[in-house]
DNA sequence: GAGTGGTCTAGACCACTGT
DNA sequence: CAGTGGTCTAGACCACTCG
């Protein structure tokens, strides 16, 4: 919220998702924003793309920029969000049960991929989600001791992302995901209430640092019934 | 290709692609960049945003841009891509069955969602896709015959968007998606190879054209097996 | 301290939309 | 035609990294 363009993009984003600004209205013109918010025209041009990527707006050469409608899709699960944010915009019952928390030599696999010198440890972490009393999401990580010195169950059972960005200040700067249904292993089966489905969808994720180190591998096992995946996306450039 | 930023994006992720730049190295700075171009810094800046965005490179404060490694996913199907397009990167034996091309009257909902006057008509199109001989994708498809007027089943077995783009000079603009997994129904059954799996994964897409406008719905079922999606996210602004 | 990327400005010209 | 968004410029100041 330091800079101008931010400042905008959060009064305006907060104004279409109120419904304060209703869909398929028109925003300001460019330079009528730049006169209501005292700024230059490419300070409002820097919010306003914002607001095109997220979904928010349309802008249409010679007419002006389009609210879309964003309710449609009642909330959005792509991008890059711990389950700490999810779970609190909904209202169900949600509990964390972590099943393992330890410190390990990694797997070759893992070492290489992590670039991870031979002294190297990594966290190992087990953790089941619970909504509504069913246990339908099974979350391994892995992470580098390195950068994350000291772990707690605690800690893990509210939110390791808010503890490396609040509590180490560290800044979470982008992830690589990939989404594949397999079969259940024993341990989903053991640590996940199936009821019967015969897949689970897995969510591999490679999360990295600000400065582009990689801090983090993780699997999130989802019961099939349970899953959904929300994404806005522009066409090509 | 038409403007400076875009022809230096196009110029630097090819040289990204191709190895030329290797993973871990820094680019040229931006000021550099501004004398090796000839052009202005905020112009060098556009097309270096654009290489962020779409996880080719990392800037880092102080330090400058680091080239990201691209090639560890192979084939990113995130972002808003046609079949056809798919399959063109890919060396499979592809094929498209047209089972059904029909105009018809929408039902209520669709005509809702649609926002379509009580005498629009809309194309129904299904196909299924085959990969080495075996059927494992389900595309079932809505389009607003107002935008689409003419369809036929050649142009259905070859590419829709390629169509749509290149013969009726309408833009694609954005879309937005939903994941999940169902079971299937009779109708996935009988014209997909599930042989004997119990899940499908649907993507339910509603794709917009450049001025805002919906103009066609999407479900694609997916054999499970065969499913991968594959995403590039940034945290939060 | 020199060099990096991040923000902001004021102004210019263009392509497109509506009337 | 006037008004819209799209591109580009030249310059300024700041916050950060690294030796």
């Amino acid at each position: 919220m330091k800079t101008k363009y931010l400042a905008i993009y959060n009064e305006i984003s907060k104004q279409i998702k109120s419904g304060e600004l209703l869909p398929d209205s028109l925003l300001p013109s460019e330079n009528e924003l730049t006169d209501i918010y005292h700024t230059s025209r490419e300070t409002i041009r820097k919010a306003l793309n914002l607001l095109s990527q997220d979904g928010y707006i349309q802008k249409i050469r010679g007419k002006g920029s389009v609210v879309l409608n964003v309710n449609k899709f009642d909330f959005p699960v792509s991008g890059l969000v711990s389950f700490k944010e999810i779970s609190q915009k909904l209202d169900n019952q949600v509990r964390t049960i972590v099943n393992e928390l330890s410190l390990e030599k990694p797997s070759q696999s893992m070492k290489k991929q992590m670039q991870l010198s031979s002294t190297d440890l990594v966290w190992k972490i087990v953790r089941t989600r619970e909504f509504d009393g069913q246990k339908v999401i099974l979350d391994k990580d892995i992470l580098v001791q390195n950068l994350i010195p000291n772990l707690t169950k605690e800690i893990c059972a509210d939110s390791l992302y808010h503890y490396i960005e609040k509590e180490l200040n560290l800044t979470i700067g982008f992830a690589k995901k990939e989404i594949v249904v397999v079969e259940p292993t024993d341990e989903d089966r053991e640590l996940l209430d199936l009821e019967g489905f015969s897949n689970v969808v897995v969510i591999k994720s490679y999360a990295f640092l600000d400065d582009a180190t990689l801090f983090q591998y993780t699997e999130s096992r989802h019961r099939p019934d349970k899953f959904r995946f929300v994404d806005f996306a522009r066409r090509n450039h």
